[in-house]
Parts: C-alpha cells; sequence; structure tokens
DNA sequence: CGGAACCGTCAGTTGACGCTAACGTAAGCA
DNA sequence: TGCTTACGTTAGCGTCAACTGACGGTTCCG
C-alpha cells in the first residue's frame, strides 16, 4: 500500500494513470501529454508498475501500459474504511444530539 | 487533494489517523504511541492539519486532535472511480470473452 | 548491413522530506 | 514569582525523489 500511495501522490502519475485507464497506449503517446523529457515520463511509468498499478507489454520496438485498478485494492480499502469510520461517528453524534433535543423539548 | 495523498502516503501518519478516528487524543498521547521524538510527531499532526485531515481543540495546555474524513473525500472520489472504471473494463473483456467462446462452440 | 524509430537506464544536480536537538510559549500549581 | 507540564517552532543534517542529458539496447525497413 505504501508504495501505491507514494506513486498516486505525484500529479503526473496520476495523470498517466488516467490516461492508460480507458486505452492501452505506448510509453512515446504518453510522453506526449507531458511538458516533462521522455526519460522522467520512464522512470514514472517504471514507479507506477513496481507499485502494482500497472501493466507492461512488448508490441515490437514499442511498449504497451494500461492501468491495473487491483493495484489500489489496499488504498481503497484504507480510505474507505477511513470514510465509513466517519460517517458512523457523525451519524452517532448526529443521533445524540437528537435524543437531547427530545430530553429537552420534553422537559419544556 | 495533494496534499492529503501526501499526508496518507506516510506510515506514522496513517497510524495518527487511525489512532484519532475512534477517540480524541492529545499531542502527547499521541505521541506517546511511536518511537520517534515528540517534535517529529507534532511535525506529522501539522502535516495532517493542513492537509485537512484534522481538527484541533485547545484544552488547557494541551491540544486534541481528531480525525477528519472528509479531507478524504477527493482522494476517496479518484480511488473509487478509478477502482469502478477497471471493473467496468473487466467486465466488458469477460462479456467479450463469453460471446467468442460462444462463436466458437457454434462454430464447430 | 546501415540507419532510423522507440524506449530504458545511468550519472549528476536540485529541491523536498523526515528526523533530532535546542529553544520559546502558554497553562496550571505552590 | 518560580517551577513544572504540555506543546509548537526553528536550525541543521542526512536521505530520497524528480528531473535532465547522454548513452545503450531492440525492432523494423531499405
Amino acid at each position: 500500500m505504501e508504495a501505491a500511495l507514494r506513486a498516486i501522490a505525484e500529479p503526473h502519475r496520476r495523470r498517466i494513470l488516467t490516461l492508460v485507464s480507458q486505452e492501452e497506449l505506448s510509453a512515446g503517446q504518453i510522453a506526449s501529454h507531458f511538458e516533462v523529457t521522455r526519460p522522467a515520463v520512464s522512470q514514472h511509468l517504471s514507479v507506477l508498475r513496481e507499485a502494482g498499478l500497472l501493466t507492461e507489454r512488448r508490441d515490437g520496438a514499442r511498449r504497451l501500459y494500461r492501468a491495473r485498478p487491483e493495484g489500489l485494492a489496499e488504498v481503497r480499502a484504507f480510505v474507505d474504511g477511513f470514510w465509513a469510520e466517519g460517517l458512523e461517528r457523525l451519524k452517532t453524534a448526529a443521533e445524540r444530539e437528537e435524543r437531547r433535543m427530545r430530553r429537552g423539548a420534553a422537559r419544556g
């Protein structure tokens, strides 16, 4: 999970993931969307691949990349769990508040 | 979103968030769970607070912290959206495969 | 084989991050 | 007032991350 989080914490890499989530693209096609040099994009692709967020496939002299959403499973579990806890807490707080209101109304 | 992702990419900060997601804790109580020095924890708390993942409340000489799950809204939207896209893609791929299987069975 | 296209990798630099030690501040108590 | 507790903040250091430029390895075509 650590690797996945560090990977998507970088804006370029999030854009790369978005690009290859819809269609399979080559390294050159991906690099053409950015202003940084091609080696930089290549490094980002390595980071994403080692984090399990990308699959690499060779096609002749090119390399095609595609998103691998399963790599975000742990991250999703953490964030969703945290979110659910938060909602639960807000809910119980609201209920507590409601009980207090009712007590107040009953007493005057 | 950038700040939130960078914040939760650090293991100590994830543990801090988990700690204060259940109950409100003081800086000292939080620091007692770690082996790093208290100033280090204080810095982590600052990062989390500036990322919108924490609320700070003063109580006399102490400062109480509590998780703020709403700060993860954008992160959750990104990850969940990515996950949904992936599932959809896998689903259509499976359907395509099924059609191919049926064609193969019909022809021989 | 020669050359072009496509892409990864290797130094090397710059900036940011996480940490510790030392200091400063605000609240509580004798 | 003086001491203690509870924290945040700053300066400084080591380390890592992101980037560029130069180079090397494949693949395809004439």
